[in-house]
DNA sequence: TTGACATTCAACTATATGATTGAATATTAA
DNA sequence: TTAATATTCAATCATATAGTTGAATGTCAA
């Protein structure tokens, strides 16, 4: 099925948001910009595999990457996660607290 | 890897706010409760596709299902939307909107 | 220029996901 | 009892995802 590019960026945020191992590579990008390297140390998996993380991210928004030579410094974009609180702020009604705009 | 309950909701929240049809489903709810049934009516997949996307909603905790009989009603649970946004508002200092509790 | 380094590409594997169709289950109505 | 209804189960299929290892690319430094 198609969808349209709101629907289909709300798709790939939310499923960028379900692993894990993004959610603590966007905690750790909150606090620093960092190299894919650096973003790998920290974890038991193999560079690769975090680069392919890192390139879900990127490709959901949520995270642009620097490329100065051989290195690739990783800063976190967090309107896309705006834009998933707004959604999610539909629902507000069902609990005591509110997104205040 | 095995991860601790709250992380694995999260994963499950958000891995089910990444489909569509899911989150179409839980803007129905939001309207009121529904038998899967009437869930399906307006999709134009098979109604046990449906049955499995209002199972992985049961299974993330976002809808429970009240079965009397043959039919089971359906009805929006927006706690777990409450956790999801709550992680989110932690990003919040980058845009200009704020969870108030 | 040679080598080390940072990252990505490619191929592969295992498992998960979203859909299908057909059968099963269980309940209600005729 | 029989038939229609509501939902789920089961098997299957195609594609996506998360991981691996090994090779390739491109850049910097000795």
């Amino acid at each position: 099925m198609k969808f349209d590019p709101a629907t289909e960026n709300l798709n790939r945020v939310f499923g960028a948001l379900s692993d894990p191992v993004r959610r603590e590579i966007l905690s750790m990008l909150d606090a620093e910009d960092l190299l894919v390297g650096e973003i790998a140390e920290p974890f038991d998996i193999s560079m690769q595999a975090i680069s392919k993380h890192v390139q879900v991210l990127v490709k959901a928004g949520l995270i642009s990457q620097e490329r100065t030579g051989r290195i690739s410094r990783c800063r976190l974009d967090a309107g896309p996660i705006a834009s998933a609180a707004v959604w999610l702020n539909q629902y507000s009604k069902y609990w005591r607290t509110s997104l205040i705009l």
